[in-house]
DNA sequence: GTCTATACAAGGATAGAC
DNA sequence: GTCTATCCTTGTATAGAC
């Protein structure tokens, strides 16, 4: 059936390239940085020669955008909704469980977010002043809200999200010291589920709700 | 009297062209990556010419290295002993500042060490296989102690190391983050302290110790 | 010890053939 | 739409004058 596909379906090849040069560059960019990462390298990964990823990409610059543009896309997917009336215990452990699914199963996506930012976010300086503050704010509303319930202890709401990322994106932005230092090859099944407990246990406990 | 100095004090400018050059490097790797850095920007900060900065360090890689081994001896000074005599509350809470404290004070520190690890450590392989792999188990060793004597929860000594390191250095790594969302310039004296604190009593809270 | 001039390589981007 | 050949810039490193 394979073989009996016609091949000039164009948009499909064309879909497939994008996508090819898309995970090859993401793969590079973490590993040599934007300067540190040639178009060359890019098509080679890719099984296409230079001028084609140029083809498909302006520049350098707007394959690196496309590239930032597919991270952010993807982490908002992951936004889930919560509410006033909600269990802070039971959103929390949510929220934490799914960022850490997320840091292990794309760990490059977090690792190019995080040295973006590092470097001073030139090229998501809007997005952060946008739609990320304007996330942070509506999010803290809500956990502003439980505390004034007595439902969890009086602790800076913004600051607890940036606690939330730092400690779970930490596992897929820093998986080399930690894997070093525990002398291990990779994370495993158990490795995960145990991060996700302890995670929950401190920060849930750090905010006085019932582990 | 800064006159009447001598200027053949050749140790001295020695010294602090070596300065002024590591300085200078430093802020460029943080902001423009290993292989965006160019040599002559770096003389350029340094006030000297480009082939002097070759003669100062004998390769970019061994400017980078000398940057790198600046860093790591820098932080190596400020761990403080700890006993399974002492009271956990105390040490972590010492720790957590003192940490927080180098990432206000040395934020470029902090990102090039990041920037290192996230791009896989290629070349602090050695250090954390061996003095940071043992410094953990030290470490754990007397948290573990703590918890055995019921001091505090049962929480992964190892990976409680790890969320210290994340949280506090997640203020120098994503200033720009961090300070975009909530809307400031730079932190203040005030948000160190609140910052400080609200570690503290999540991280301590978390682990069942008295805040 | 310090600086100028230059060799040499790598890489981004484009022009133009197919 | 795809690929080859090439231009041009940038950057590391060195050789050698001062």
């Amino acid at each position: 059936m394979d073989i009996a596909e016609a091949p000039q379906k164009t948009g499909k090849i064309r879909a497939q390239n994008r996508k090819n040069i898309l995970a090859a560059a993401e793969d590079s960019f973490v590993k040599n940085g934007f300067k540190g990462t040639s178009m060359q390298s890019i098509a080679d990964a890719a099984g296409l020669p230079k001028a084609n990823v140029l083809y498909y990409f302006k520049s350098k610059q707007a394959l690196y955008l496309a590239v930032l543009d597919e991270i952010i896309n993807r982490w908002d997917e992951t936004i889930e909704d919560m509410s006033e009336g909600d269990d802070p215990a039971e959103v929390l452990r949510a929220y934490i469980c799914a960022k850490v699914d997320l840091a292990i199963q794309y760990p490059s996506a977090s690792k190019i977010f995080a040295l973006e930012i590092i470097q001073g976010a030139p090229n998501l300086q809007e997005h952060l002043r946008t739609n990320l503050r304007t996330w942070v704010r509506e999010k803290s509303k809500i956990i502003q809200s439980w505390i004034d319930q007595g439902k969890m202890k009086a602790i800076d709401p913004e600051h607890l999200i940036f606690m939330i990322w730092s400690t779970t994106q930490h596992y897929a932005d820093f998986d080399a010291q930690i894997l070093t230092v525990t002398n291990k090859l990779e994370y495993d099944d158990d490795d995960v589920q145990r991060i996700k407990e302890l995670l929950c246990t401190v920060i849930l406990g750090g905010c006085g709700l019932n582990v």
